[in-house]
RNA sequence: GUUCCCGUAGUUCAAUGGAUAGAAUUAUGGUUUCCGGUACCAUCGAUAUGAGUUCGAAUCUCGUCGGGAACACCA
């Protein structure tokens, strides 16, 4: 709407004789219950005109009318000035542009940015919090494709520690052998299951030591299962052959089940580090702060960062006897990832119980001279809540990611065998179908929410196919395929369409311009939500236009086939918006 | 104790400081023609609280109350 941006600049500088900025002007959607589809927000402008909002509005009204030949009528209600902009003006707009392939999709902008997502332990499976991680990250990445970015998918595995230990040994102790292929269990489960294990043994241990009279501390410590788990992890770091053996043959079993289920969710990644090559990195970080004075010894040997003075504590970065912490990991990863690929900015997305962690991991970075920290950003995201309240892995309340996808897609199978509308597809299309139900339902469920926002999920009503849901827009754009099919809209004419346009086809035009706004809103905000959010809108639109105004029963062939146009845009985009977060839409269903 | 995040209809979510706070769901009632009724239309229903800033506050500031999290020589 840059034209009446400008119109009412010029408007200003002749009224009232004054330069304003651009940002000055307050531009919104005109309400419905008003005429109008563009509204000027008068208030801010009073200063200048020195006049009522009312005579303000009128005047610059007066003036849009007269001066821009896209302006056809205005109308000025308690200081919101209300512009009708013609027919004409929308229809250009539609086929110069929304109907175009392209439309939505912005040129290459010439900027590299890393989006660093998932990043599991391996020694559980994926469970529901790891699933809004996953699609999130995903989505975010699709997001700034479509901006224009080169984006780069990564991922760092945490794939070595005292946790991996615990699945290990008990493995070794309790696990007689036993393999995915014996057991036919998936790698991630079948490693998951040692990990619990472990915990449900080492705790009997920790009794037994407490009744013997040990305080619950040292029985922590004491207990004989733990205490093998450090030494295993010990030789581990020694790089004692059959450690190292055990640990490779289960990652590659967690491995193999996390790329199972990677596909079954639909997300992918262009580069992985493993914490295993990366954990001895950021001693050489330590050695620059020391020079640069950003760090300091303590008398101990150990390594500090005093941050007080930006409101935080001190913060330990290097141990006593020269070992690492979390944080010294973190910023040897973050030059790494850097020196590997240059990007202008590095987005983690990574829960909010770690907002504390990148505080400090950024400022730190930033004390140091690096010129990319400003680059980074850490996308948080709240924390997935069932209705039965917390997920906890040891009261078994967690929802398995695996088992969660199943459900879902079997659930989309029943709902749709009872509508019957199945018939005539094989086998595998069906199959394909209710994949992209089921996980359509689930995504859209967990994009929908502002990413910060902590998160309800209960897993019937995610089920649940009405209202603001994946399902939903995936009905809306199957029926809109099978309008195309009929009305033959690759044969119709695509162009000069100019029938008067009626309410809803203006309001569905107008919001259809509105979604590059939206794609690069929801980049600048690291937000699908704002898509989801869309495209509902645009959804629920269409319904209401498709009830109202006949399409391939259309007195008027001319009209016809604008509408048939009009249709076809709203799929497209319906379909583009879905894939931005990571849903697929079907022609049929 | 200190710091951070969040409090909006019964429920789940919206609202670049702008108009009468929108949807979805639930409940109730309705949809001559109809291209797919998983649709459409209508009614009921909310800014936790007290101040302040502003022409104008759900939004910004301070306090109170409520929910969550972080502040480890764990990762």
């Amino acid at each position: 709407m840059n034209f009446i941006i400008q119109g009412t600049l010029k408007a200003i500088k002749e009224l009232y004789n004054t330069d304003i900025s651009e940002e000055a002007i307050a531009l919104q959607e005109t309400r419905k219950e008003f005429e109008g589809q563009i509204t000027i927000v008068t208030f801010p402008l009073t200063r200048i005109s020195k006049k009522t909002p009312e005579q303000t509005g009128n005047d610059l009204g007066e003036y849009l009318k007269n001066t821009l030949p896209e302006v056809t009528g205005f109308n000025v209600i308690k200081g919101f000035l209300n512009i009708s902009v013609s027919d004409n003006f929308w229809l250009h707009l539609f086929t110069s542009s929304i109907l175009q392939p392209t439309y939505g999709q912005f040129p290459k902008n010439g900027q590299k940015v890393m989006v660093e997502y998932s990043s599991p332990n391996t020694n559980k499976p994926l469970h529901l919090g790891h699933v809004r991680n996953n699609l999130l990250g995903y989505s975010v990445a699709q997001i700034l494709d479509a901006n224009g970015y080169d984006v780069i998918k990564a991922n760092l595995v945490n794939d070595r520690g005292i946790h991996i230990c615990k699945s290990m040994l008990a493995w070794q102790l309790f696990g007689n052998n036993e393999t995915p292929e014996t057991n036919n269990l998936k790698g991630d489960h079948l490693v998951g299951k040692y990990y619990v294990l472990f915990d449900k043994e080492y705790k009997k241990q920790i009794e037994e030591l407490k009744e013997a009279g040990q305080t619950e501390e040292d029985a922590k410590k004491n207990a004989p299962l733990i205490r093998k788990a450090q030494e295993m992890l010990l030789l581990w770091e020694a790089g004692d052959a059959e450690v190292i053996s055990l640990w490779k043959k289960m990652n590659a079993w967690v491995y193999a089940g996390f790329s199972s289920t990677y596909k079954k969710l639909g997300v992918d990644f262009d580069k992985f580090y493993y914490e295993s090559d990366t954990y001895l990195l950021g001693k050489d970080i330590i050695d620059e702060g020391l020079e640069k004075g950003v760090f300091f010894s303590k008398p101990d040997g150990s390594v500090w960062i005093d941050l007080t003075a930006d409101g935080l504590d001190e913060k330990l970065v290097l141990r006593a006897d020269g070992t690492s912490v979390y944080i010294t990991q973190d910023l040897g990863t973050a030059q790494l990832k850097y020196d590997d690929f240059k990007m202008d900015q590095s987005i983690y997305v990574v829960g909010n119980e770690q907002d504390y962690h990148f505080k400090v991991l950024f400022l730190i970075l930033e004390k140091l001279g690096k010129v990319w920290a400003k680059g980074l950003y850490h996308l948080s995201y709240g924390m997935v809540d069932l209705p039965s309240g917390k997920m906890k892995s040891r009261e078994g309340t967690v929802v398995d990611a695996d088992d969660l996808v199943d459900e879902m897609i079997a659930t989309a199978r029943t709902r749709t065998e009872e509508l019957g509308k199945v018939e005539g597809f094989s086998d595998e299309e069906k199959q394909s179908l209710y994949e992209m139900i089921g996980l359509g339902a689930l995504k859209y469920f967990l994009l929908k929410v502002e990413p910060k926002k902590r998160l309800l999920f209960d897993p019937n009503e995610s089920i649940d196919f009405q209202g603001n849901t994946g399902p939903f827009i995936q009905y809306t754009h199957a029926r809109i395929c099978s309008v195309l099919a009929k009305g033959l809209y690759e044969n119709a004419k695509k162009s000069d369409y100019a029938p008067a346009l009626t309410n809803v086809e203006r309001d569905l035009i107008v919001l259809q311009s509105k979604y590059p706004e939206i794609i690069e809103a929801s980049a600048q905000d690291h937000s699908p939500a704002l898509i989801a959010n869309y495209i509902f809108e645009l959804a629920k639109l269409y319904n209401k236009f498709y009830h109202e105004e006949p399409i391939l029963k259309a007195d008027d062939l001319q009209i016809k086939e604008f509408r048939l146009a009009l249709s076809k845009a709203t799929a497209t985009i319906l379909k583009k918006g879905m894939k931005l977060l990571g849903i697929e839409v079907p022609d049929k269903m």
